[in-house]
RNA sequence: GGCCCCAUCGUCUAGAGGCCUAGGACACCGGGUUUUCAACCCGGCGACAGGGGUUCGAGUCCCCUUGGGGCUACCA
């Protein structure tokens, strides 16, 4: 029964809205649409959502492209790309849209109407006072050019609704959550065309869907009750209907939808937490003024995330990582996100967990996408990268590894890819490439700039014979010709043992002396990265700087 | 409030009526390894929300309760 038609081809899209960063739920969505196209050999489309221009951010397009690319999941129609069925954007789409507002209007089945926001407020607050469904009420005769034209000399707003008419329930069919009907009369005619000329999302998704040959919609649950206003549509205007999928939402672990509000909510508490904080340094930091900083503090209004961002920084708070680059500048990799993403909602069924992008797309099918949601835990997503940091090629890791240094600026970012590479595989079992980076920052400091940490001066240096072993460790390498890690720890090894102590003995005093921690990566490498004059250099200004404090 | 969706260890989940004494992964706890932090190895703790049905038999099907989530915009 295999019946290979071959003019059925799979179409799927992302389509988001330019508003900020491509988030986490944005790029699961993109994920699931992007691993079913790529299963089933169709396509995968990229559509810029740009209808509501009061809220569009000028490079977020630009910006949510980058982290898709960043994830390696790449469209075979976009903005940029173009396709057959472009354009792309939205905003460049009017004329179609256009067309088929003025069809409905014609074919009777939507109408104009005139109302003002204050009027349309009025009818919400009084619905919700009668405990009923906002419903709006349709006029008797739809107005027709002449009231249009009056009504637009008057300034009075002019949007579109459609008619609903059908008065048996409105089914729609999910492949996660099977049949889904609704009463036509708890819906309410929505507006299909807003008084500055857009559509709105409704008429602009579907429109697009057709024209574009989407088959398989792929989508969050916040969508799912939309899903008949849009039947309703494609019914209206003769529309095939894609197959549709609503997956769960993902929630944070503060309950609820796992939204960009996270970061600045999460600021905000930070800031009150810490009771006593120089505001106007801190909105200095962020590049906003005082008073916009106060009305955060108190208001629902958030600044920017540049300056969350900054301010955060500023006061050395962590945030939650929401969008893909928050991931990214924690030391993630791709990979191990597209793996992780996969997971929220879907599995294989045969408990395979980390699994490569190809064993994903041979693996993904609709009908294991589960319904309910999930909870984002990002300690299984630690545990997933410290597994990709050890799994992935060594290309592959010197390539993230490289622009993580360079996107943070890190003085680590000057060393060679033989260096650099050298520096993940001694660093084996780091969770992210944040903590290699910290670990490793040291080495690439001035000898006479390196911060030294009191605590682990006090007990390692301070205390105890540190300080003598530490001058004694300094007078064996002096001696060492040959440098190697296997030559350092045949040395540092027999030094221990001619003084009857365990090689923390030596090693931790020579650590704190050449990194400043009592953390770093295995000693005898870190030695040998260093070389012998820095190491050396670094054990006389330790014996310099803390001689005073040691007598 | 109305409408809709969901419900297995702390978390992500396996489970499509007997294979379940409910399996795995992360987390947690204990032990081991060890030059630090990790990583690694071994072991352990730990769940079918509650109540009714249906059935010879229910985590699996139905109903109710409870709990969680979504929508209820000239946002998408």
């Amino acid at each position: 029964m295999t019946q290979k038609t071959g003019i059925f081809m799979i179409v799927t899209r992302f389509a988001p809205s330019p508003t900020g960063y491509l988030h986490i739920g944005g790029a699961r969505t993109a994920l699931f649409n992007w691993l079913l196209a790529r299963k089933r050999g169709g396509k995968f489309l990229l559509r810029i959502e740009d209808t509501d221009t009061k809220r569009n951010t000028p490079t977020a397009a630009q910006q949510v492209m980058d982290d898709m690319r960043w994830l390696g999941i790449d469209w075979d129609e976009g903005p940029d790309i173009g396709g057959p069925n472009g354009p792309y954007k939205q905003s460049d789409r009017r004329d179609i849209y256009d067309r088929y507002i003025q069809q409905l209007i014609d074919e009777q089945k939507a109408y104009y109407c005139f109302d003002t926001p204050e009027e349309l407020a009025d009818m919400r607050v009084a619905a919700e006072k009668e405990k009923r469904n906002n419903i709006y009420p349709r006029p008797d005769m739809f107005p027709d050019a002449a009231v249009v034209e009056k009504a637009r000399a008057e300034g009075k707003p002019v949007t579109v609704r459609l008619a609903i008419t059908q008065t048996e329930p409105i089914v729609i069919q999910d492949e996660v959550r099977g049949t889904i009907s609704i009463d036509p009369a708890e819906l309410s005619d929505f507006i299909i065309q807003k008084s500055d000329g857009f559509p709105t999302y409704h008429m602009a998704v579907v429109i697009d869907d057709e024209l574009m040959g989407v088959t398989h919609i792929i989508r969050g649950q916040e969508h799912l009750l939309n899903t008949h206003n849009h039947q309703l549509l494609q019914k209206a205007l003769g529309f095939r209907i894609p197959i549709y999928a609503h997956m769960s939402v993902t929630v944070s672990e503060s309950g609820g939808k796992l939204s960009k509000r996270e970061r600045p909510k999460m600021l905000k508490k930070a800031i009150k937490a810490m009771g006593k904080v120089d505001k106007d340094a801190m909105a200095k930091a962020g590049g906003v003024t005082p008073e916009e900083l106060e009305t955060f503090l108190k208001g629902k209004t958030a600044p920017d995330m540049p300056a969350v961002d900054a301010m955060a920084a500023y006061m050395g708070v962590h945030l939650p990582e929401i969008n893909i680059v928050d991931f990214f500048r924690s030391g993630y990799l791709p990979e191990t996100l597209v793996n992780f993403l996969a997971l929220l909602g879907w599995n294989p069924g045969d408990g395979r967990e980390i699994m490569t992008r190809d064993e994903l797309i041979e693996a993904f099918d609709l009908s294991r996408i589960n319904k309910s949601n999930s909870l984002f835990d990002r300690q299984k997503l630690t545990a997933f990268n410290t597994e990709y940091i050890k799994l992935l090629p060594p290309e592959t890791r010197l390539r993230h590894f490289r622009a993580y240094l360079e996107e943070i600026g890190s003085p680590v970012a000057a060393a060679d890819d033989e260096l650099l590479g050298r520096i993940i595989r001694i660093n084996e079992g780091a969770r992210t490439l944040e903590q290699i980076e910290q670990k490793t920052r040291f080495a690439f400091v001035p000898d006479d700039e390196i911060e030294y940490d009191s605590k682990a001066v006090k007990k390692v240096l301070l205390k105890g014979d540190g300080f003598a072993m530490l001058r004694a460790v300094g007078d064996a390498l002096a001696t060492l010709d040959e440098l190697t890690p296997e030559a350092i720890e045949t040395l540092l090894r027999s030094l221990a043992e001619e003084k009857q102590v365990g090689l923390g003995k030596i090693a931790q005093p020579l650590r704190v002396a050449i990194c400043g921690n009592t953390v770093s990566p295995p000693i005898f490498d870190t030695v040998d990265i260093l070389g012998m004059n820095t190491v050396l250099k670094r054990i006389e200004n330790t014996l310099t700087k803390f001689q005073q404090e040691k007598d």
